[in-house]
RNA sequence: GGGGUGCUAGCUCAAUGGCAGAGCAGCGGACUUUUAAUCCGUAGGUUCAGGGUUCGAAUCCCUGGCGCCCCA
């Protein structure tokens, strides 16, 4: 393709979708979507779904395109399932449009779609993605869809026709009201969506449209009958419940899925919309949409890659304390969103990966500080020179970062031996370059409180350091004579040597007096033994293992007073 | 059973028919190095297997193996 700057993979795309935007409408704002189901905890393999859409929106607007991002929330659709943790009474609500649905115990949201698309929207504004959200319950209870849905019913043989070649289990069994409530039922427990979708077909006759019962607000409805003329639509509902309304002013009631989608793709005129690799078998609602928005809606099917799936390394006690997966919210947590983009904007949206909640984030921010050092020095390469660039910011402007970026590694050390109190850790960090000291916590955030809420919520106890209340008076009273001595000549020098340098120089070289010689003289074998016999006799003494943190570091944190009484001065 | 997708250095991945490459880990060193480093150097390969197309294949085609996902 000419003229492609082939750095990566979001320009390719971007590429395609602008010479796809001009074929069709040249001049005309570009439209790329997103489309979430709030029924739950919107997670970060559900990011992607919006991440891929929003990388290329914005490489098309850098570029100086005019460029739309649509969220479309789908929010009319049932509520599926009651998780697990939600009172089981929420099950009566099965079958509602997940708007209609009451947010879980203790939510200030006003309904359930609300409540799940908050935190998401919060962190979606975190992370720089500029979008449009379209709530589809505005939409269709508003009649946006009117001519639409009118027009789908009109042309329900051929769309009835179309699904038909990839309807794989034909209805052999003939039952077709049957079927359609076995499907409700298996939707129900099963929770998945899209591949699983009622596609509408029932005894009367295949209808496109589902209506909401007036009645319990359910969707257990059948279409029995339906006049175009008149757009008079008659369903029952298993509720008992049974009415005539007209299509052409009753706004209760949706398209079924697998043309809701198509549908869409041409009322927005969408040329760019990913979607997760379950659409990417022949029956699915992409493939099938394909042909239904040509073939009926006379429209175009957007450039659409399947994503691969997100997972997640670590975890420690997520699942069992937020009782599921994690969301970006939890992800903005723990990294800063420049690098939680990074992880999206770096692997093209077939290739799976694992976001880190273990020890990988560490490698992972060294990887991230490695990469901005070589952007700063014009060695980066081109392909993570873009990557680079997605992260940390978009066509309206950088995204907020930490002034002075301290290793996150060594952020959570410090965290984790200072035990959170900030003046310790201001201390700490205040020495770590003396040349240049850092005067406020406030130049390490907000990485540091990232680091902070890792420690905190994400690494075990057992690796945490945890400084003794109280001296080893069993050990103490063991020790042998140089072993005393040792620990006398440490504390004899402490004052004097309170600060990381001198510290490091402190405890290395009392090996070195206790064998005879200078505080300076160069290691040898048998010294680096000694030194390291020490070493590990100060840790049992201070945090109760063999090793630590750098003992400088550890010593600082824990305080001269309190190293005096652990090493039983 | 059907479909999708992937398989390249120890690990995570590049290379979009044209000299198989990075990062991390490893090893050696600078520099006393311990759950805090940084820098320099170095090694690393039958590109899952087999066949085909091609002047040329990690890349395209076929067959098989294994992993993951979706459907039935």
């Amino acid at each position: 393709m000419a003229g492609s700057s082939e750095t990566d993979w979001v320009s390719r795309f971007a590429d395609e979708v602008i010479a796809e935007a001009e074929r069709r409408a040249p001049g005309k704002a570009i439209v790329c979507a997103s489309g979430l189901s709030p029924s739950g905890p919107i997670h970060l393999g559900n990011l992607r779904e919006v991440m891929t859409p929003h990388l290329v929106a914005d490489e098309i607007r850098r570029r100086g395109y005019e460029c739309v991002h649509i969220i479309s929330w789908d929010d009319y659709d049932r509520f599926r399932k009651v998780p697990a943790g939600i009172d089981p009474a929420w099950a009566e609500h099965i079958g509602k449009p997940l708007t209609s649905v009451p947010a879980p115990q203790g939510s200030p949201y006003a309904n359930w779609a609300e409540h799940f698309k908050a935190p998401m929207i919060a962190a979606l504004a975190e992370m720089g993605i500029e979008f449009h959200g379209i709530s589809q319950t505005e939409q269709y209870t508003s009649g946006a869809y009117r001519e639409q849905i009118l027009f789908a019913m009109r042309e329900r043989e051929r769309i009835d026709a179309i699904l038909a070649q990839y309807r794989t289990k034909k209805p052999a069994a003939g039952q077709g009201g049957q079927r359609q409530v076995d499907e409700a039922e298996a939707a129900a427990i099963e929770g998945s969506g899209a591949a699983t979708e009622d596609d509408g077909s029932a005894a009367a006759g295949y209808f496109p449209y589902k209506p909401y019962c007036s009645a319990c607000e359910r969707d257990l409805t059948t279409v029995t009958s339906y006049d175009d003329e008149t757009t008079e639509l008659a369903y029952t509902c298993v509720c008992g419940f049974s009415e005539v309304v007209r299509l052409s002013e009753h706004n209760r009631g949706k398209l079924v899925w697998k043309v809701d989608w198509p549908m869409r793709w041409k009322y927005e005129g969408v040329v760019f919309e990913p979607s997760g690799v379950d659409h990417s078998s022949p029956g699915s609602s992409f493939v099938v949409g394909g042909q239904i928005v040509r073939d009926v809606f006379g429209g175009d099917q957007p450039i659409g890659p399947m994503y691969a799936f997100v997972g997640i390394s670590g975890m420690a006690k997520m699942s069992s304390s937020k009782g599921g997966v994690p969301t970006p919210a939890d992800a903005l947590e723990i990294m800063e969103a420049p690098l939680l983009r990074w992880l999206y904007a770096r692997r093209k949206p077939n290739q799976s990966f694992k976001i880190a909640f273990d020890q990988e984030i560490q490698r992972l921010y060294d990887e991230w500080d490695a990469l901005a050092r070589k952007v700063a020095d014009g060695t980066a390469l081109p392909a993570d020179l873009a990557a680079h660039a997605r992260a940390i910011g978009t066509a309206a402007g950088p995204l907020p970062t930490t002034p002075r970026p301290v290793s996150y590694r060594t952020l959570a050390s410090v965290v984790d031996v200072s035990a959170g109190d900030s003046e310790q850790t201001l201390r700490i960090l205040r020495d770590l370059d003396p040349a240049d000291p850092i005067a406020s916590l406030d130049e390490t955030r907000p990485r540091l409180d990232r680091a902070a809420h890792w420690v905190t919520t994400q690494v075990p106890l057992e690796q945490r350091t945890r400084v003794r209340d109280e001296p080893d008076a069993e050990l103490l009273e063991s020790l042998g004579d140089a072993e005393r001595e040792s620990l006398r000549l440490l504390l004899d020098g402490l004052d004097e040597h309170w600060s990381l340098d001198a510290l490091t120089t402190l405890v290395y070289s009392v090996p070195k007096l206790q064998a005879g010689l200078p505080a300076d003289a160069k290691p040898t074998p048998e010294l680096k033994v000694a030194q390291r016999g020490f070493f590990a006799l100060l840790y049992r003494l201070l945090v109760g293992r063999d090793t630590g943190p750098r003992l400088p570091t550890l010593l600082l944190a824990v305080g001269a007073g309190r190293v005096r009484k652990l090493l039983g001065a």
